[in-house]
RNA sequence: GGUCCCGUGGUGUAGCGGUUAUCACGUCUGCCUGUCACGCAGAAGAUCGCGAGUUCAAUUCUCGUCGGGACCGCCA
């Protein structure tokens, strides 16, 4: 069957169409009237042919972006007018005529080979124009391969794809839900799942040994460059598995897909696993950036008797940095305005000289036997300099000292931008103070496994660590995942710790709880987040740029019109009244 | 909910208490037979996001508001 529009695509035609007729169809990306000669550039997906025609009148009535289908005849260029910037450079098409298929107006929005330079509300009111941008088009078509990948990978470890519900029941932990009213059934509504978790853990019951899944995922939170509203995990579950059995099959599809699709380095198999408490510690976040070369040291102790009255009884962190003692003032002021800038009273600091005495605005409430405490605690060295960050509490000196250390590494340019670090973050706790609730919560996710069974629960509800971890890469959390509590009992404890009884249990999720009653293998899985993949693979530095029809970060979609109103009548049949 | 940054022709920008509001690209008209983000000559196109205040005078300063972005909270 013969196409109408097209026989050749236009970056497909070679020397070997010459002095063929041939009939390519696309959009106009330029015309160059030269009087008595002009040339039209027509790209479609795979390129760009250049047209010619030597009379002046027959694209009088075209327009840059329209879509014409065109037949010609293929030619030689003479060789001094060869374009080696384009596939079909030494080639183009004589024609002399053309058929207009879609009149584009003659003032776009904005030019199509600059768009990504625009203000990103324009691009995205104009996506469909925007997507005409080369890079623009490759980062989608680059995401299709990725999805691609990944699913012959699965498919290659024997993973069955099985696809969950859209619209189902409203959970109660968790993130917010995105909610849909029932029209049926008065007063009810069905939610779009934060993550097909009770599915995938019901396919476990239901005797699928490996399932996985492209799973799109909604949570109605804040957005942020890295996190949007709907998005994509590459979920998947294994049965009759252990957390390293997991860990291992992330392993090698992170590995795999992030040595496929780039040239940077990448960490190598296995990758490092860093426990939750020491991860805080050292980097002061869960999900560090290990291409920081800084870390961060505890020296509470080597304080414990100081007269800096901001210092006492509190916890102190410390980061060492040699060899930048020299740094100028304004250097060092530019920190400090930094630390107060997110919110910290004040960030002290010494700097070993060259005679190995020490400057900085802490010295002088420093002991002889302090000075000597935090050389060898710091190793220190001349021309180091060591930071302290300090507060009572520890979640707050934590994140301080963490933010720190990101703004030193940035600052100072340690950061490697060709390699992918990866790691582990496992190991973490399973429950967490709720300091506005007043009462501990699960910290991550319920349904995991704590470490030692159900015998975890006789200690301190603070030191409870579950199976539970996160793949974490250049300081982006990629995945988390866990073994799953399969055993009835001892996830009914863990319900019950955070205030739960086994009857609301059996009510909220009410699958689970009799499903684990017949026959539950234990299971274990996880989630990389295939859109954060995307935007690292492609060195973007928010989601909308590989994503093909982003809403803005408030969750406006300016091309749709979304959200939007809807009719009394809409409303009416779903039984909901406006206030 | 909070903090910070941004808003000037279609697009990207310059500017600043008094300008005819800068420049480039695009658009339109004319010229041009080899360009390829063609070139040349000319033209149109801006309530300087909106409102209030300060001032003789505001695009410029202040406050508010709207819109956009980054971050914190939030994201099991």
């Amino acid at each position: 069957m013969k196409n109408i529009y097209r026989n050749k695509y236009c970056g497909l035609i070679t020397e070997s169409d010459i002095d063929s007729t041939v009939k390519v169809a696309g959009w106009v990306e330029n015309i160059r009237d030269h009087g008595g000669v002009i040339f039209v550039d027509l790209r479609d997906e795979t390129g760009i042919v250049q047209i010619v025609s030597n009379d002046d009148h027959i694209f009088d009535d075209l327009t840059k972006e329209s879509t014409i289908s065109l037949e010609g005849i293929v030619r030689l260029r003479d060789e001094d007018n060869y374009n080696p910037k384009i596939s079909t450079g030494t080639i183009e098409i004589l024609t002399n005529k053309f058929d207009m298929l879609g009149k584009a107006k003659n003032e776009l929005p904005f030019e199509i080979i600059t768009s990504t330079n625009v203000n990103e509300e324009i691009r995205l009111k104009y996506r469909y124009l925007d997507m005409r941008n080369k890079k623009v088009h490759d980062n989608i078509k680059f995401r299709s391969e990725v999805l691609k990948f990944l699913r012959s990978k699965m498919d290659s470890l024997n993973f069955t794809e099985v696809q969950t519900p859209i619209l189902t029941a409203s959970s109660p932990e968790g993130a917010r839900d995105f909610i849909v009213p029932s029209r049926k059934f008065h007063g009810k509504f069905y939610a779009l799942p934060q993550a097909p978790q009770i599915f995938k853990e019901l396919l476990m019951v239901g005797g699928f040994d490996k399932y996985y899944q492209i799973a799109p995922c909604f949570r109605d939170e804040d957005c942020r460059s890295d996190r949007v509203l709907e998005f994509y995990q590459l979920d998947f579950e294994l049965g009759f598995a252990t957390e390293d059995d997991v860990i291992e099959i992330g392993e090698e599809v992170f590995y795999d897909t992030f040595k496929y699709f780039s040239d940077k380095e990448v960490s190598s198999r296995p990758f490092r696993r860093i426990p939750y408490k020491e991860a805080l510690l050292k980097y002061g976040t869960d999900k560090p950036d290990l291409r920081n070369p800084l870390e961060i040291i505890d020296l509470t102790s080597e304080f414990a008797n100081t007269t800096f009255k901001p210092f006492q009884n509190s916890i102190i962190r410390g980061i060492k940095v040699d060899d930048i003692a020299s740094k100028s003032n304004s250097w060092f002021n530019e920190l400090v305005d930094y630390a107060s800038s997110i919110g910290m009273p004040g960030i002290g600091y010494i700097s070993v000289m060259e005679d190995n005495s020490f400057k900085g605005p802490i010295d002088k409430f420093l002991t002889d036997e302090e000075r000597s405490n935090l050389i060898k605690k710091a190793d220190l060295k001349k021309n180091s300099v060591l930071f302290f960050i300090a507060n009572k509490k520890e979640k707050i000196v934590t994140n301080f000292a963490g933010m720190i250390r990101t703004e030193l590494g940035k600052k100072l340019n340690l950061i490697d931008p060709n390699k992918f670090e990866f790691c582990v973050v496992n190991d973490m706790p399973l429950f967490e103070y709720d300091e506005e609730e007043k009462k501990y919560t699960f910290a991550h996710n319920p349904f995991s496994m704590p470490k030692g069974g159900i015998e975890a629960f006789n200690q301190d509800i603070e030191n409870i660590l579950g199976y539970q971890f996160d793949f974490v890469c250049n300081g982006f959390e990629m995945s988390s995942g866990a073994v799953r509590n399969h055993d009835l009992k001892c996830l009914l404890k863990g319900f019950n710790l955070v205030g739960y009884d086994e009857e609301v249990v059996k009510n909220k999720f009410k699958s689970l709880y009799t499903a684990f009653q017949y026959g539950v293998p234990p299971h274990a899985g996880m989630a990389p987040g295939i859109d954060r993949i995307i935007m690292l693979l492609k060195d973007e530095p928010n989601l909308r740029e590989i994503i093909a029809f982003p809403p803005n970060v408030s969750g406006i979609d300016n091309m749709m019109g979304s959200p939007s109103e809807v009719t009394e009548q809409q409303l009416r049949e779903v039984h909901i009244k406006i206030r």
